[in-house]
DNA sequence: TGAAGAAGTGAATCGTTGTTCACTTCTTGC
DNA sequence: GCAAGAAGTGAACAACGATTCACTTCTTCA
């Protein structure tokens, strides 16, 4: 043997793996995914379309990737706008708030991360994050419930609910290009329609 | 001139569109928009593929019919249950029962009209229709909020933040096999949610 | 340095479907 | 019956982008 893969190496490997899934984030974020094909992504990324394929064994296994950590990001942010202490009510607040703030800074991103027409493969992805945005609404309205500031009901049901409310009123505007993302009370009356819905008052 | 179209062959055109429109929707119903190709659509209908064609312009304009009919009936279904008289509360609550058993009966055509990927002709079409649904619903806050029945609040926010709702807890389920379809509470969760969203009581 | 073997390349291939069009069949009115 | 013209046909075509693979370049280590 007069080869073995060496740090170095490996560690260009990582960097060049790396490059192709921010290129990748970077043009759906700028152009959705209808606008990402490997040969541009290759392309943006200063690699052959045949070296896409060294690290990913097909186009989906790429995008799921993708949009696995933007999701992800997206989940811990709210997430942690919604941990810190206080009543139910003000924290659902934040967490709506720091979705919607989110979301409206990058429009084109959200609405791919969301709504947009995506490959099976890559729905299969959005389908199990859709799952992560669920758990985190229904884990404070669980919450709510067990301390009594909320009133009882099925905490999945009404965290799914939540969810497709806030994705309807702020992402599927944007994909069109009826401006509404520049109303001022939008975020405000979100939030108080999720309070709203889960029986609590406004904090 | 030795031919001119009578109204028998007129009759028969007719019935080819509608057959052509009626098997798309049925197909669709089946196995989802994924699972309709031009081939597919005309083999089902028994005509050739070119035959569509003398029909619809183009693979869009065909699908953009199927969704505007089959939506049409959809929003004039909750329309009519919404419609008797009553307080708001009480006819929200049957304008959901209705949007929620409708879908529930046909969660692969609910789910294809709803959510699922289709082309960007297609989406459009959806997107006039996700007005639609949007205006409804609207009509309804704010009829309510005119009564003094509801609190005041941004009757296109609202009605949005229902029809996202609505979806994302009984449409999205239904993609994936989760079994959420034959949960006996959620229909009612789903109406006690919107209810308390609009800040309207329990009718 | 050179041989082994891995990484990188990108033009060519492939599979899929929407769409076309030259041709056949049918309908009409004289 | 027959000519004009429309409707119907389906095999062939076109476009598109994902994927492949024979080849080149680079890296390692004796």
């Amino acid at each position: 043997m007069a080869y073995r893969r060496t740090a170095a190496v490996q560690e260009r490997l990582d960097a060049t793996r790396t490059r192709i899934v921010d290129t990748a984030h970077d043009l759906v974020a700028a152009h959705g995914y209808a606008g990402c094909s490997i040969a541009r992504v290759a392309e943006s990324a200063d690699v052959a379309t045949g070296t896409v394929y060294r690290h990913f064994p097909d186009k989906g296994a790429l995008f799921a990737e993708v949009f696995r950590t933007s999701t992800q990001r997206e989940v811990d942010a709210v997430a942690a706008a919604a941990a810190s202490p206080g009543p139910i009510a003000a924290r659902v607040t934040r967490g709506v708030e720091t979705f919607a703030h989110r979301a409206l800074a990058s429009p084109r991103l959200a609405y791919a991360l969301i709504a947009e027409p995506v490959d099976p493969r890559v729905e299969a992805e959005r389908l199990v994050y859709r799952g992560a945005w669920r758990d985190l609404f229904a884990g404070l309205v669980a919450e709510g419930v067990a301390a009594g500031e909320l009133p009882p009901q099925d905490a999945d049901i009404s965290a799914a609910a939540v969810v497709g409310a806030l994705a309807e009123a702020l992402v599927v505007p944007l994909s069109s290009s009826s401006a509404r993302g520049d109303d001022p009370h939008l975020v405000p009356h979100l939030t108080a329609f999720v309070i709203r819905s889960l029986g609590a008052t406004q904090p």
